[in-house]
DNA sequence: AATACTTTCCAAAGCGCTTTGGCAGTATGC
DNA sequence: GCATACTGCCAAAGCGCTTTGGAAAGTATT
């Protein structure tokens, strides 16, 4: 239809001969510290100083300093800034690509949040986007090369082997979530996962439904384990025992969350509740739902874990509310930042932070009909 | 439910007296390059070469001096190598959110791509959230601070000040999608927005529709601009006359297309025929035709267009194919950063490409029933 | 008036890398 | 056999900033 592409393949050694390149009208620096301070009649310590808010300037010549600094559109160089001072302000992020090569459509939102804060207090943010087995390389290179003062660890699954890695390379880092079996004392940002999904099985329980169906995210990542648990935990404590042929474990799509509901529910013995991992697997249970015949909320109740995810409305999803226990992703990347950033210059107090999470009472769960 | 959260308030001035810090074993650089072509008996001029691959230095010494980097792991100091080139082998996104603090869902699979590339070719990538009002700014900034070598820009509107910056900046710069009314000559990754949604709309007038629902993006995005262009040429290609009351024009959210579809089909004079911009939109069109009892595919047409959103199925929605014009926005964001990255080397050729797309027929068009 | 601080500024030494300009030593041209 | 070219390496000069260790001038102390 529309014309190719793609055949451009410009793909070279990353420590090519590549000298000159195309830009001719290379930015022209207005000036550097030096001419700066050359033209105000004062040494480039001084001038440094007053623009880094130093007190061993007077009020006067700083303000001097930075009208000049402002007229001139001054801006340091911040290469030279970060090797000078061996601190690099900026944030990593490493982001790997699941088998699928999918990204995690729940991190744009927390990246969001998180970058906002980077900008506020004057750092940076590096995304890395690696394949799985680049991972552990990409933290080293990053340490090691001196490019980031600190970096968040995303997705922690079950045995991670990355935060002892980032504690022997000395980086701070900040996990948005937690681990499983491993000393504490590391910083996190995270759900009360186990609690909030015990306490929406016993909202359904409380409802009368008995046999409930579980669209989980990937088990291996320990938010889902810790999410099956509390589910688990209230089966038990309502003396009833979980069934394996209710739980689903998908990475959390849309079209997983319509195939997986539609598994469940055309069981002989489905179940008359189904608890959601995620919005996006829950708009993918509510089509199957339709598709199947039945009503939401009269025929089968579902609750869901709401990110928020803005492009779902933010979690205030028109008409229809589904039944939520929401928590905002993109609050959770401000505070996972603003932890990162206070632990990095040393003013973190609690470095281990549960997000606040509120149950949402919707129209898509109802107590269970006689059948 | 679960604890509270947010009350550390970390925020300091971007300029901080901040110096000793929590993270007590900073990494102990195994080597830097002095140590290491000491310990090699070489000077560092050599050592620098042999890495980096020039010609000035005999095989037998390159080896050993790869062998020795890779055996203590020594890795440059990438603040250092950024200040002595000039080059900070970096590349910049400048995302702003948009009014209603809203990241753009498509994003994270343009992002996946274009950083897979960045990392094929040894180059990172910087990520600037900031609010509107900021980002002329955030450009100048990295542009000047030597920060960045080049940048993607993002969602063109209409009247978009930032090429022409950029362009008196000297920072080489690919826009993802194109620019209206604007000299030509920079350089761009885009879909044939008008031709692709003129074959669509083709589509479904030979299906005998008349009456045609546009849910578009926001009319300030060029993109969606272009598609309404295309759009109506279709329409008046074929002797009828466009409707304002039939088309929408929202942010791309599932909750947006829900309601603007609700809009369309309540009205008196219905549209029997939708298209939709974005296969977000189409899921809150999907949902809504469901919920007024109609059938898609029978009673109503759907159209849209797919960019292959990994939290989507990638453009492989299971079951009920949604008839579309596909186009990977993750190959959209590879194509891009190999352009751009061929600009800053000196290498690229054509520097204006139009992605590849794709018509897939699915089960939710048909011809219009006899109402 | 002499001493001791303070305040305000500066010269110069890095930060760790790349890169220019050369210098030996060996190979090539006539 | 001498001039000419490479080849393979090195010393030293930056890149543009921060920061240490003064020094000069102003102020306070006795």
């Amino acid at each position: 239809m529309t014309s190719l592409s793609q055949e451009l393949d410009l793909r070279k050694p990353v420590f090519a001969f590549s000298k000159g390149g195309v830009s001719a009208g290379r930015h022209e620096r207005l000036a550097n510290l030096k001419e700066l301070s050359e033209r105000l009649g004062l040494s480039q310590t001084t001038v440094s100083r007053a623009l880094n808010g130093y007190p061993e300037v007077s009020e006067a010549t700083r303000k001097r300093v930075v009208a000049a600094a402002s007229e001139l559109s001054y801006q340091p160089n911040q290469n030279a800034r970060k090797l000078a001072t061996g601190k690099s302000r900026t944030i990593g992020h490493v982001v790997p690509l699941g088998d699928h090569d999918m990204i995690n459509p729940h991190f744009s939102d927390f990246i969001a949040g998180a970058g906002a804060v980077y900008n506020q207090n004057g750092y940076d943010m590096l995304l890395k986007v690696v394949t799985v087995d680049e991972e552990q390389d990409a933290y080293r290179d990053l340490a090691i090369g001196n490019r980031i003062d600190g970096v968040i660890v995303h997705g922690p699954i079950v045995g991670d082997a990355r935060p002892a890695a980032l504690s022997k390379l000395g980086l701070p880092f900040v996990v948005h979530g937690r681990l499983i079996d491993t000393a504490d004392g590391y910083a996190w940002v995270d759900v009360d996962n186990v609690g909030v999904f015990k306490a929406a099985t016993e909202h359904l329980l409380g409802l009368g439904h008995k046999r409930l169906g579980l669209i989980n995210g990937l088990e291996t990542m320990v938010f889902a384990v810790h999410r099956r648990e509390g589910f688990e935990q209230a089966l038990q404590a309502a003396g009833l025992s979980s069934d394996q042929r209710l739980m689903r474990s998908v990475e959390m799509t849309e079209p997983n969350g319509y195939e997986a509901t539609k598994s469940l529910l055309e069981h002989d013995d489905a179940p008359s509740a189904i608890l959601c991992a995620s919005s996006l697997v829950a708009l993918g249970a509510t089509r199957a739902v339709r598709d199947l015949g039945l009503k939401l909320g009269e025929d089968i109740s579902l609750v869901t874990f709401d990110d928020c995810l803005s492009f779902l409305g933010g979690g205030n999803t028109s008409e229809v509310e589904t039944t939520a226990i929401r928590s905002s992703l993109r609050s959770a990347g401000e505070v996972a930042a603003q932890l990162l950033l206070g632990i990095i210059d040393g003013s973190a107090k609690e470095t281990q932070v549960f997000m606040d999470t509120e149950f949402v009472l919707g129209k898509t769960t109802s107590p269970i009909s006689k059948g």
